[in-house]
DNA sequence: GTCTATATACAGATAGAC
DNA sequence: GTCTATCTGTATATAGAC
């Protein structure tokens, strides 16, 4: 089957963004999708080379969803609340972002899935800082974009991280209050 | 000997710290500190043991931190600046805040460890809360005391997370440079 | 308090049949 | 592509000697 792989990816994606890489065994994902571990080692010979896929793919849509909201008409604030909006739609899950989730077990993964997740961020970052340059006429902060970018991304994954402990949205609820308060208030 | 247990906790943190909880075994910590894995299960019965003393240890050597900072004589600026230092300090040793890695692990705690996680988080949020309500005067900004202390906590770690990853330092100090422009500029 | 020895379960990974 | 079977290593945890 084609589908096998896809149904793998999935499964294992949201395990992660759950549970952590560590805690996801090929035999877990055996199990749940209703084949043999074996024929997990088939589609991803290592766990290395499954690592490798969530990662990409996880990136792929992101970067995917940050295009549509640049392209749509509307304003720097209307774009950021966007981009707020994605990690809403995380926590409603009880999950991490993938790569925030990752990230705490970054001493755990090899050098190319370092690079591919030191990627993620350095590459979101610089997506928010075109964003916030073209529309710099927009905000009244005299921080550099790039200040911006990095604070506003790592506020996103720490609020993520924390809400999910306290169990409630309020520190991703916090960190929207606070940015478009000293962006556009 | 007395110094067993401790020096099992000391190994114990540094190791969470870098690489998780789950990635950590009783094996690991017993050839690290020469004895058997038998023996660590004479000081921690179970894992959720060790887990639930790591937490109150980090906690408490935390908290006298902050009741440190809070009586120093100072004003609110030098005050939150102490607080980010005690987060660089983490950085550099290419570590996360044991709460915040064990954050990421919450799923695989039991009921009473969350709890105490939770509580590591909700409390120092009210720590700030009140230096912050202590030092209302001082500060610029129109946000609430409970909005600023949730954001800079879950900023902070949010940071932590994401510079190891990158290998800077440059979140953490986007986030001091966005607060201390925020309230103080 | 630490040891040896062991129970039981699970991990990643591979060989070879079909 | 999936299977059975197995290898090798590791995990948490316990029993009982010293």
């Amino acid at each position: 089957m084609k589908g096998i792989r896809e149904k793998l990816e999935k499964y294992a994606l949201g395990s992660v963004q759950t549970s952590g890489f560590k805690a996801l065994s090929f035999r877990k994902m055996a199990t749940e999708i209703g084949i043999k571990s074996s024929s997990v080692h088939y589609h991803f010979p290592e766990k290395s080379h499954l690592a490798k896929a969530l990662i990409e793919r996880y990136s792929a849509e992101f970067f995917q969803a940050l295009d549509a909201i640049a392209e749509k008409p509307g304003g720097l604030e209307e774009k950021i609340i966007d981009f707020f909006t994605i990690f809403e739609e995380v926590i409603k899950e009880n999950k991490l972002c993938l790569c925030g989730m990752m990230a705490a077990e970054v001493e755990l993964l090899n050098d190319e899935n370092r690079q591919l997740l030191a990627d993620y961020f350095t590459k979101t970052e610089q997506w928010l800082v075109d964003l916030i340059t073209q529309h710099q006429s927009e905000i009244k902060s005299s921080l550099s974009a790039q200040v911006l970018a990095k604070s506003l991304l790592s506020s996103l994954e720490g609020a993520l991280l924390l809400d999910r402990v306290v169990n409630d949205n309020q520190r991703l609820t916090a960190q929207k209050e606070l940015f478009v308060s000293m962006l556009f208030a």
